[in-house]
DNA sequence: CGGCCGTTTGAATGTTGTCAAGTACGGTGG
DNA sequence: CCACCGTACTTGACAACATTCAAACGGCCG
């Protein structure tokens, strides 16, 4: 049983100095907004790599964002089988909505910290900084679209050209956050059974896949380090246009 | 081109009395708010069944909201597959955010009348009813949701499966619009192809699943009538919970 | 060094897609 | 009312793709 109430207390994370969770939510507004945002927070939580944050149909009691750390959302099905439905990095939206238990859970790939605001205190913020509830709205809106371009992905591609577009979106997404690291390596904490949860197919069919694409000197994925080696060629067998890449790691238009 | 500009003129929707469109945003708002976005309101807008509201990669000028009609949103790739991503009843909402091109297209499956607001408008509207953000977000929310649940369909279930709880979805989301008519039957204005773009198989295959369903005595399909004959199998071989069922239908809390 | 987890590989099986041909329905114009 | 036409549905045979099962290998950590 999982509580948000158990802050840990040892990890005091700055929200005004933070650049992943509010981002999204406040990136142009003034910097006085992130501080009304401490206001209305409850306290942070560290949760262990391969522990949930949330398990699926348990109650959910509080907003959280993702401070530090990969995570994924997924859902069980009756057998024991996974599908993996989302990777949240530092700065995605976690629980919405009071009342509601979630159909999803949600587990840490790496040790993770993420911050809660009750669901109560949503409200009110939202009262005071109207803005705030549009950004809301936006940010779930984008969370959306990504569902969207895996579904197409899903049900209309090849297992090929699935694991490509995963393993491109990953890439893209952790090097918005890091720019500085103009590598085409990156540590990326999944098994192949994670990427096989996540494209709809089985584990050892991904090692198959993945063994085509490593031959072909387009990418390289072993033992969690990712290498992409011919990035054009990933983004050809993916079948994503770059304006849908542009997409993902898009943030709120500052009009 | 389409644009939003051309106005049908012959059909003015009463944004008062709309029981479709506004029932997410206002259900318990005072009728006065209502009221308001009609002043937000730009005007209405027919399509006629097979016509794109917008096509993929179109820039999209305002947030609308299906007043009457049945549409669906489509992305495709280069091949000329098409999946399709979500089908829209009256009430949904269709683009939202200004100054981006939609990554997906929208056609209407039969006559369609929606209402636009055009984005600049969105901005003032929050600012002055706050309330309306925070459910704007929770509409979107629950079209994420929608999507978490087709995906794990998709990726993780057989093609009866899949079959079997499309049909549920759409016949559960059809009879919260009309609960009066509480009939087994409904009008479901698809081909076999719509299903099978929806659930990411071929239509032929589609038809082979509708023969052995139908053969069992569990629904029957044919010629866009919908005859749902034993309800709980149909529930048990879609292999969701009542718990999903529910929140696919479910409204804005009101607190 | 041993054990464990994750990866790698092969062979057999099963599900779904493709191709091709035929059939039924529903609307239109005579 | 009927003949006609186009679209959608139906069916079978075959091929392609992905899953499953089983076994071995590899890195990593105690």
């Amino acid at each position: 049983m999982t509580s948000f109430q158990e802050k840990s207390g040892t990890l005091p994370v700055d929200c005004v100095a933070c650049r992943a969770s509010i981002e999204d939510l406040c990136k142009d507004c003034a910097l006085a907004i992130r501080q009304v945002l401490v206001g209305y927070k409850l306290g942070d939580r560290t949760i262990k790599a391969g522990d949930d944050l949330f398990r699926p149909a348990e109650p959910c009691a509080a907003l959280y964002f993702i401070f530090e750390g990969w995570m994924f959302l997924y859902s069980l099905i009756e057998d024991g089988r996974r599908q993996i439905l989302h990777f949240a990095l530092p700065g995605s939206l976690l629980g919405l909505y009071p009342g509601r238990t979630a159909i999803y859970g949600v587990e840490a790939l790496t040790n993770a910290v993420v911050c809660a605001i009750p669901h109560e205190h949503l409200g009110p913020l939202i009262e005071k900084h109207p803005g705030i509830g549009l950004r809301l709205a936006w940010t779930v809106w984008r969370e959306r679209n990504l569902a969207y371009d895996r579904l197409s992905s899903i049900g209309r591609r090849s297992a090929r050209e699935r694991v490509a577009r995963l393993l491109l979106e990953l890439f893209v997404r952790y090097r918005m956050m890091w720019p500085a690291y103009r590598s085409e390596e990156m540590h990326l904490p999944l098994t192949q059974e994670h990427i096989g949860d996540a494209t709809g197919m089985s584990g050892i069919h991904v090692n198959r896949v993945l063994r085509g694409l490593r031959n072909e000197g387009i990418v390289e994925f072993h033992y969690r380090r990712l290498r992409i080696l011919n990035p054009d060629r990933l983004v050809d067998i993916a079948g994503v246009d770059p304006q849908t890449i542009l997409s993902w790691t898009e943030r709120y238009p500052s009009t």
